[in-house]
DNA sequence: TCGTAATCGAGACGGTACGTCCCGTCTTTTC
DNA sequence: GAAAAGACGGGACGTACCGTCTCGATTACGA
């Protein structure tokens, strides 16, 4: 879209934040781009000048939301992915960001930007934090060389998603048996 | 809603044809209320009398379009499930089910009936036809006591979601891959 | 439409009367063919055999409130002319005719069994009430020769429908009114 | 409403024009809303932002149709008063108000904004052009003191719409005898 | 210190679909 | 075999937002 340099940062996060409200309160389906610029004080201009769509600015506002900063260390696979599930779940909790993943989910059926978004990973495949260290892992032997870190991820992700989309709870006791189903079977030998 | 005896089964039909032609043509999103009752030659009404919305009325469109009417024998678990979603992907593949699950996925985020139905598996919790004959194998021996069975149908469930979503491929391969995901790790071969 | 000599004289009045209710709770406008079948205990399709809209109807209903029964001598035109208005007006008090006149005109812009009613004097024109016995009372003597009936009878109709259309009172002082501006200037002679 | 200010004159413009076009081609029970925003190249939207409804549009349209300009001199209250009836009634035969004018009295019965510009004479009562002139003539002697202008005004106003109603003619010769009718009777030559 | 341009709020605009209401006709079912 | 009950095609309603487009008011900067 526009230069991202030329944001006023004040204002971008004065609709994300709008944004971020707006979902608590209402829900992701009732939120407007209207509503998210009436409260945010900002011409819907403004918003349109930055993001695509209502989806496009959610997948930001997720982003912010979401975000793992701390990596717990790598030397047990099991360990490395309960941990990160763990604390993307504690997030969860703490945060709408389930209602917001699942309004793009859901949007990513009519809005490219969410759709892309969700395949290529920004919020789905979560490429760099689950299947990269997975990956690594295999090199290392601490995972069978052909274990299918693709199809772990694809697993995890759906699991993930399933929940998101019919309400289950998403708590550590998932986080936990996500590894189990995902890593045990085929990671019998890292034991 | 109104008393269903009193459904005209013609104009049923047609609007129930005309709403899965509207899909193959230009995808679920784009299909209006609208443009079904225009193409079923019907009054908007007809279609809000007896659907309360476009996705109550797809979720008949798709019960009717996958339509499970031959189930396999319940000798292997196994067996039995790859067979089940074999021909659940065959259907698939001859239909326009898969976009219309999609909508209806993306539609429970903010449509009750969507919602509903998805939730009391009608349409992809597979209750009937997934968990109750696992259940059986469980009570004769075929599966271990304590498999989990509401876990293994969440699993697949989930996968087959996940691709309907991404629109990833729904093949008999993936079909092999979930039965194996969701039956080996725990079950072994039936022991 | 159909032979009335075939309606059935309960229904007929079930439905006269049901429409005069519901004039009278919900006002001209509000009504419907269907309320009022509804109200009747009939088809809507026994409206619509003897009646061709609910304006057509409401012409019966009005005839059979503003009936005027007792004709006063027709000594004087002036004594003549009061004691029919002050009559009628006394049935406007007790009734629902108001609202339904009110609605008929209204109808009349749009329904042509109201428009003909009002113009063939069934309901304004007065013709068989008002403007007879002024004739008669030319051709007497008791108003001079080249007296307008025509006119008189228009003026008169103009100002009931002018205070009916606009919610104005209706009364016997009203009634007086027109009787002096009718019958007073022209009228002189018959003093 | 909305703020007037932010109104676009050329919009405005050319949904009035359009609605006068309307009803000159098909009568105004027959024009709605959709046919006026489609013929003005409008959004529905558009007129409803301005006007709560068809009748208060047309409000609009016919005050600016019947715009009396001209006032002629006050010396005699007949004079006058004939003359701006003559004025109004060729104004009536140049365009559509008369369709207009009977559409919103019909309308008054279901619409406030038709029924409120009806009573307070923005339209039909004509109070500041009929009613002021009048009530200046008494205070002049021009009129008797107890001259009843409301009751004139009332019976000008009565007899126009009666034959705008019922299809009369509107022409001079009518004028000239509502002119008598109105103000010979009690006013006689200004005594 | 001031013009002058860019920016932005506010929201009007054309447009699309919504879900509702009621019309007048047609069909089914019940008595 | 008539008529209640009400489904039906149709058309307009008034509303909600969409994404685009003016409009002034407000800044912010170069002269």
């Amino acid at each position: 879209m526009a230069d991202p340099s030329r944001r006023s940062p004040a204002k971008q996060a004065a609709i994300v934040a709008a944004a971020a409200q707006l979902v608590a309160e209402i829900g992701y389906a009732a939120v407007t781009i209207e509503a998210i610029a009436a409260r945010a004080g900002v011409g819907k201009q403004t918003i349109y000048r930055w993001w695509d769509s209502k989806a496009a600015l959610y997948v930001e506002v997720y982003s912010q939301m979401v975000q793992v900063d701390e990596f717990p260390d790598m030397v047990d696979p099991r360990r490395y992915m309960g941990a990160i599930l763990r604390q993307v779940f504690d997030l969860y909790a703490a945060t709408s960001a389930v209602p917001i993943l699942a309004g793009l989910i859901s949007d990513a059926q009519r809005d490219d930007v969410a759709r892309h978004a969700l395949v290529h990973g920004l919020i789905g495949g979560r490429g760099p934090v689950l299947a990269q260290p997975l990956r690594q892992a295999c090199r290392d032997g601490r995972l069978p060389a052909d274990f299918d870190v693709d199809w772990a991820a694809e697993m995890a992700v759906a699991l993930i998603w399933k929940r998101v989309l019919s309400g289950g709870a998403l708590d550590h006791a998932f986080a936990d048996r996500i590894v189990a189903a995902v890593l045990s079977g085929e990671g019998g030998p890292c034991r």
